[in-house]
DNA sequence: ACAAAGCAAGAGCAGCGCTCTGGTTTGTTG
DNA sequence: CAACAAACCAGAGCGCTGCTCTTGCTTTGT
């Protein structure tokens, strides 16, 4: 089945078209001013409509969002995905590493939509299930990275993991297939927390006179930190 | 040299007084709506007065949330520091897992809070100096225990770390008044990520269909990562 | 040919941050 | 004690926001 079936009619083609132009436009406005400062308003303002038009395509503001948390988190998966597939697929350590590269590397091109989607959710906001699938492309490539180690390599004897926690990782064991055991299971949390960690801290302000601010300085802090967490993983 | 003054008149002391309500109101708001939704009208409100009069008292939003944010600092901090210190000085590794558990304890307490000090700084938001003290607490908290973990324990051969990444940590170095070899700060920088990035993930719902709900399946997993990391830091 | 549905435009409501004006209170000084 | 400047308060007002409702017009499927 079609995601979207083809627009039949001149009005059908044109909504989607006005739909697209108010999300370009509005991701301008989010990539110049941040999410706060992003306002129907002045969408419509720069479309030439009047404000209460935008509201024939757009419900609200929250949704408006919401399609821009969706782009966003598409973005970078897409970016990642096509970094990663450039490296030799054996290369499990290399594979890590640019996907952490691929990840940084977007998010300083796209602060504000990283803010978005990693930041503190607006307040009375809760994810809607359109945006799960999207934001699972990440952390999809670092499971698949896991897997294909951990199906090659030879098998160090996984370290038990208590009942108690074995059970709170269920859902996650289940979306790697089953084909991970759980003590790596949490070792790819803890590298993919890290990573995201490493990163707003970066972002964030929070290396402010903590990691010098040259951008070569914190390049090279950030490949130091994430060769540190394959460590963790096993990967090094 | 003390901070403040004593209040000589009666008017600086309803001044101090004033201010103090409004900061106790804002929080209130804070609280129960998020940083986004604080509205210097609606303290206003709370406290009987007109709109206009609040800014006798505060000269704009922005450093009202900046007041909030030394505050949040400042509580967590404290509430941090009391509970590392509840433990004998010679246990690191409890001492570490102690202060992770209420950094998190902290933040589920006052997810709005954390997520003032942690999530998306607001668009145009520079953190002025005053906040920097506050906001190195708990940071001091975790060199410390680096620290006499250092000089009591058997001290394994440093690794040597490349000098762009030593040059890059010349701040924090300074920091932890130079006790401390580069490679063990990388580590505790690394575990201070680690643990503000699981927490970030838990609060801002990127856990969602990933670990499970139940706060006691959270507590446990969150106990398993950051034992985790302590053998990053090879504290256990 | 015609009703139904989709559309644009404008007015309007309640809220926001912030400023300005005019009038009052307070503390200090001649 | 009187005079005066500084600090205070209340209110009106500006321009902005999200969002709704009403009024007409145009496109669409029957």
């Amino acid at each position: 089945m079609p995601t979207s079936t083809a627009p039949s009619t001149a009005r059908e083609r044109a909504r989607i078209e006005i739909t697209q132009e108010i999300l370009n436009t509005a991701r301008d406005h989010l990539t110049k001013d941040g999410a706060a400062a992003l306002s129907l308003r002045a969408v419509a303002r720069d479309l030439g409509m009047v404000s209460s038009a935008i509201y024939r395509y757009v419900p609200n503001r929250d949704s408006l969002l919401t399609m821009l948390i969706i782009d966003a988190y598409d973005s970078l998966g897409a970016d990642v995905e096509k970094a990663e597939r450039t490296v030799r697929r054996e290369a499990h350590l290399e594979r890590f590493l640019t996907t952490c590269q691929a990840v940084r590397t977007w998010a300083l091109a796209h602060p504000q939509e990283y803010a978005l989607i990693y930041g503190s959710p607006v307040p009375g906001y809760a994810a809607p299930a359109d945006t799960i699938v999207p934001a699972s492309r990440v952390p999809a490539v670092l499971i698949t990275i896991l897997i294909d180690m951990h199906s090659r390599g030879r098998q160090p004897k996984p370290t038990p993991v208590e009942p108690l926690v074995s059970t709170a990782i269920a859902d996650l064991r289940m979306f790697s297939g089953g084909l991970l055991p759980d003590d790596l299971l949490l070792r790819g949390m803890a590298a993919w927390s890290s990573l995201f960690g490493a990163i707003s801290f970066e972002l964030f302000g929070h290396l402010h006179n903590v990691v010098a601010d040259g951008s070569k300085y914190r390049k090279a802090y950030f490949d130091h930190q994430m060769r540190q967490v394959a460590l963790g993983l096993r990967l090094g």
